[in-house]
DNA sequence: GTGGTTTATATAAGTAACTTAAATTTATAG
DNA sequence: CTATAAATTTAAGTTACTTATATAAACCAC
């Protein structure tokens, strides 16, 4: 098999791709200002990672750094976004003064789970072409293309 | 299998590979540095993506802003940073004056060559980890995504 | 407890890669 | 010719990050 194309197509296609998953979808933002959340919201792919990730439960603005693998800083004005929209709440953890957990506004898990939705539908046309072995073989690769490039940096 | 897992797998992922992709590597710059363009040479995705449709033969500012899929004012400005370091050059279009032609500066064919590689070694890496299968897979379902997210936009 | 270091978050300032809108130049069509 | 359309560039603005710095709480030595 010619892994040299293969190469060469994976490198023309990704930042393709990336440009794809960062730009904003009005359809979406529509959609969203219909259930609930303010129209002038804009939910970019790391606000979803922050929502994704609250599913599990509280998280301190520090561990949301560590699982979207972005700066502390980063993860700071995520979350200010979302707070702004009343999507989120922070509050001190009593356990620790410094950390600040962030969680979901009472009875926006529901409309969170609504905006992953969105996404995952769009997610979901995409993955419904492949087989089971196809759309493991995917998930592998991008872990295995995000271990590559995360090694790559130190 | 559980589907739902693997959109979620994805939804988490992708956004930081995105990132990870986009993170200009100081390595990189590094090896490409003594490689005969300047240090301060700032390599990005898409550059590279320009690079490797050159290598196709020339293209104008419009068909490169076609296969990157950006706006043309984006590919004005990729060609122009290119074009700074030394790497392309514009000239007419002898029955269009309208066209600006790129294509690599005489000699910088080599060049560009090795800083493609440079890139694709980072990928090959990972995918050496992939059986031809999952190879195959993986591209097939960055296409589908691309082509699903490309949809979503109209 | 007081003082010094570390840790968690936030603020400030800067950058890179885009976008849309407007300007410029050349081609084309009536 | 003159009006319109097309290819590119310039200008201005946005977003999602980054690093460096500030602030506040926790921990640790003594």
């Amino acid at each position: 098999m010619d892994r040299e194309l293969l190469l060469d197509e994976t490198l023309m296609l990704l930042p393709t791709l990336m440009r794809l998953v960062e730009r904003p979808s009005p359809v979406e933002m529509g959609k969203i200002a219909r259930r609930g959340i303010p129209e002038d919201a804009q939910v970019s792919p790391g606000h979803i990672q922050v929502l994704i990730a609250l599913t599990g439960g509280p998280r301190s603005v520090g561990q949301l750094a560590e699982e979207l693998e972005v700066s502390p800083p980063a993860a700071t004005q995520l979350v200010d976004k979302l707070a702004e929209h009343g999507m989120v709440d922070r509050h001190n953890d009593p356990s620790d003064g410094r950390v600040v957990l962030v969680d979901y506004v009472d009875g926006m898990h529901e409309v969170a789970r609504r905006i992953i939705d969105d996404r995952r539908h769009h997610l979901q046309d995409a993955m419904s072409k492949m087989t089971d072995e196809e759309a493991l073989a995917f998930v592998k690769g991008l872990k295995l293309l995000a271990e590559g490039f995360s090694a790559a940096e130190e």
